[in-house]
DNA sequence: GTCTATACGCAGATAGAC
DNA sequence: GTCTATCTGCGTATAGAC
């Protein structure tokens, strides 16, 4: 409200933001280099290469190379929970609001490949602590895909006989394709969305159509 | 042929076949630690200790850790690769021939519950070679789904549409079962199997009845 | 085949200047 | 916020006796 604060704060917001940007790229670099290397034979050196400056100034943005790989895997647990939950809150039956889910999982799992190829194989890296908040979330989401399923099978739509089992089936086939799946083959991500609606939803589930 | 080589051969044989289980007994220790804390987060001395020796020892009877991991490795590709893919040559239709597979695939799953979990998580951790070794029985797993998929399609069995994505959304639905089953819940891993013919070959793949 | 003792290189992390 | 310099411990692997 005074003088001095709308003079200051911009400043500070924009060096806020400017080193965040770092804080991500940061992440960013080392998940590539996890993925193809695997987390334990990365050394912080590595990473700091790929971002273009010394290890010692990756403790600046860091406070340990654990950290990294934390941030990494909050990227595929939270943001998913977070951005694609809500579309099962959205008005619709159950097989349009997991229609939408599977494709907005897709086309984040595309924007964030080799995050997701992290968090998936890296999780025994973490601290207890780290690790614990990882699994909660991937549980969250795990049970929300289940209590759809759930309720298509009230409604009729869905025909399986056990609703964790297929949950399970679902999540692994979606997550499944960080492993295969490139952005240079013939298909698109839109393309394997649309498979994956039909093959999971409609196939395995048995939603009409 | 000579009664020298009569005489010991037989001691030499049994000689042989301990030195083997007991590697069998490393590797197979090995593998439950590896899965519940990660390749890289596991000292030679863990796995020595596990096994009741100390760790210079296990250099008697592998070369490095990394062979530790490689065998491993080799449990959840080369056994599956040559147990379960000549179930696909029995006569049968193609949707007989699949789900004799993934039944085959999930008890195999199910006995090497902890080497499944590491031979999908630390390929990275692998050299070059062993790495390349692994890699080419697991395509040549693929590929045979693949082409049963197709052959399906072909008699007009399976109904859908591309053989590469579904054969990649039934193996990805496989092997994720080894994140998740226990052995001790309310399923048994028949119970699974039955669940997952009906899924994927069935409701996937479009497979009658 | 297992042991004790030890070599030794690497990688995560810190100190402190600029 | 990045640097140079350095510490330090850990963990694989080896040597050689029993």
């Amino acid at each position: 409200m005074s003088v001095p604060d709308s003079i200051g704060a911009p400043q500070t917001d924009t060096r806020r933001i400017r080193t965040r940007q770092r804080k991500e790229d940061i992440a960013s670099k080392a998940a590539q280099i996890f993925a193809r290397d695997g987390y334990a034979n990365v050394g912080m050196r590595d990473i700091a290469d790929a971002v273009g400056i010394k290890g010692a100034s990756l403790y600046h943005h860091f406070p340990s190379k654990e950290d990294i790989l934390f941030a990494v895997c909050l990227t595929v647990t939270q943001e998913p929970a977070e951005t694609n939950l809500p579309l099962l809150d959205a008005p619709g039956t159950p097989t349009e609001r997991l229609s939408s889910l599977v494709r907005a999982h897709l086309v984040h799992l595309n924007s964030r490949r080799v995050e997701y190829i992290v968090g998936l194989h890296e999780l025994a890296s973490l601290t207890t602590e780290h690790r614990a908040v990882i699994e909660d979330f991937r549980r969250q989401y795990q049970r929300r895909v289940r209590d759809v399923v759930t309720a298509g099978m009230r409604t009729g739509e869905f025909t399986v006989a056990d609703a964790r089992t297929a949950a399970f089936a679902v999540t692994d086939m979606l997550n499944g394709i960080s492993n295969w799946f490139h952005d240079d083959g013939e298909m698109s991500i839109d393309d394997v969305a649309d498979t994956y609606v039909d093959l999971a939803v409609h196939r395995l589930l048995g939603a009409p159509q």
